[in-house]
DNA sequence: ATATAATTGTGAACTAAGTCACGACTTATT
DNA sequence: AATAAGTCGTGACTTAGTTCACAATTATAT
């Protein structure tokens, strides 16, 4: 569980963002990859990559780069790519039937299992091959289930989250605007829509613009 | 433009959220407001909330907190609540009609203008008020919008940036998978949804999980 | 009045993340 | 074989962000 805690969190982040990038190499049939190609594609420093993967230890060759193959079956491994994560959905509004839409199977190997929605027109039907179940089957369906998505109303939120943790989840993603209260054990990542949109607007109109001739890099979220 | 340009980009981010919240204390009809309180209701440690408004001078009394008007007030000059900000939606598929449906002008003053798709189905219709124009009108449609959110299919970013780009656009809130490439001067802001996802679970099968009777903290997000 | 409790603002310390720059090694070239 | 070009891994440094902890101030209670 946690053989390799030494990780920063920064850089966990952008592992599976590697591993998309090396999988669409590795269907290319390229074979062998730099940093600085890398680099590129995924606009991270070149140093931030390397330095990234060297927490893994050493996966290239110096004066090679490092062997598509390889990187990739390693990040499978790290990334627990063997065996399927699944995750509920609770919300069928457009936000979540996005989710429901979006393949995460292909490179995340991550499977949305079930949705819940209070909405008997909604109730009943599959979205995507995802069944959609009311609220009130929540209870009943879930299983084992420890990672669900929110993408219900904000008021609705806290409540929620609190019938998911006394059901054993252990991971939400929370897309309402709430900030939502859980157990310290319990795992919330927010992705706020409006903060993100507000929040592009503020460095936009605050933040010096480098003009294209100048040399500086912009930092790129 | 840039004349407190001092901020962290971290305090910057965080803005929006306290706005937010400032507001609903003041539709409560709450007078004052401390460090503490704020803090548990937007989960950041208050130390970091003190330091966040000392950027912008003494917000605060000792001893009281913060008169909750007062800091509205400053927070809609500082955030530009007074002039709204107009944005472009591009691609009107589940995840783009959320944000057709999200209103943006309650708490933000944001306001999306006129959305873009390809769908001749979706062509001429309104979306919550918002019209939908063909991609191709694009060019004749944008006048001097500076902002766009990108919620069409990885393949199409990167033309569809540069098409933006050249039609005046310097923010781009990109929701597909792609890393797209752009001039230096302009800003993107990446929310990858799948990356979201995965993190989430790689943090939750690698991460020290604290029990409940523990007394560390688990960082937020 | 006086004492007690609450709360800010911030210097200093700490923690996290990012970047530089170079030795060591690999591959390609002549 | 020798040289040149390419590239990693990482120690050292830099930058960014967070948290501690406390003097100063204000409010409240007695």
């Amino acid at each position: 569980m946690m053989e390799q805690n030494k990780i920063p969190q920064a850089t966990a982040k952008r592992l599976p963002l590697y591993y998309r990038f090396i999988n669409n190499l590795n269907h290319q049939g390229k074979k062998r990859v730099s940093s600085k190609e890398l680099s590129d594609a995924v606009k991270v420093d070149s140093a931030t990559i390397r330095r990234d993967f060297s927490y893994f230890g050493a996966l290239g060759k110096k004066g090679y780069g490092y062997n598509v193959e390889y990187l990739l079956e390693f990040f499978r491994k790290t990334l627990d790519q063997d065996e399927t994560t699944e995750v509920a959905l609770i919300g069928v509004g457009n936000l979540g039937t996005a989710f429901l839409h979006y393949n995460f199977m292909k490179n995340n190997n991550i499977a949305i299992k079930m949705a819940f929605d209070s909405n008997p027109e909604k109730v009943g039907t599959m979205v995507s091959d995802v069944p959609v179940y009311h609220i009130e089957e929540l209870e009943d369906r879930l299983g084992d289930i420890k990672v669900a998505i929110l993408t219900i109303p904000g008021s609705e939120a806290q409540p929620m989250a609190d019938h998911l943790v006394n059901r054993g989840v252990e991971g939400i993603l929370n897309f309402t605007p709430a900030r939502i209260t859980v157990p310290k054990h319990i795992r919330v990542h927010h992705i706020d829509l409006a903060v993100e949109l507000q929040a592009l607007v503020y460095f936009l109109k605050h933040y010096p613009l480098i003009t294209e001739d100048e040399e500086e890099e912009v930092p790129m979220d």
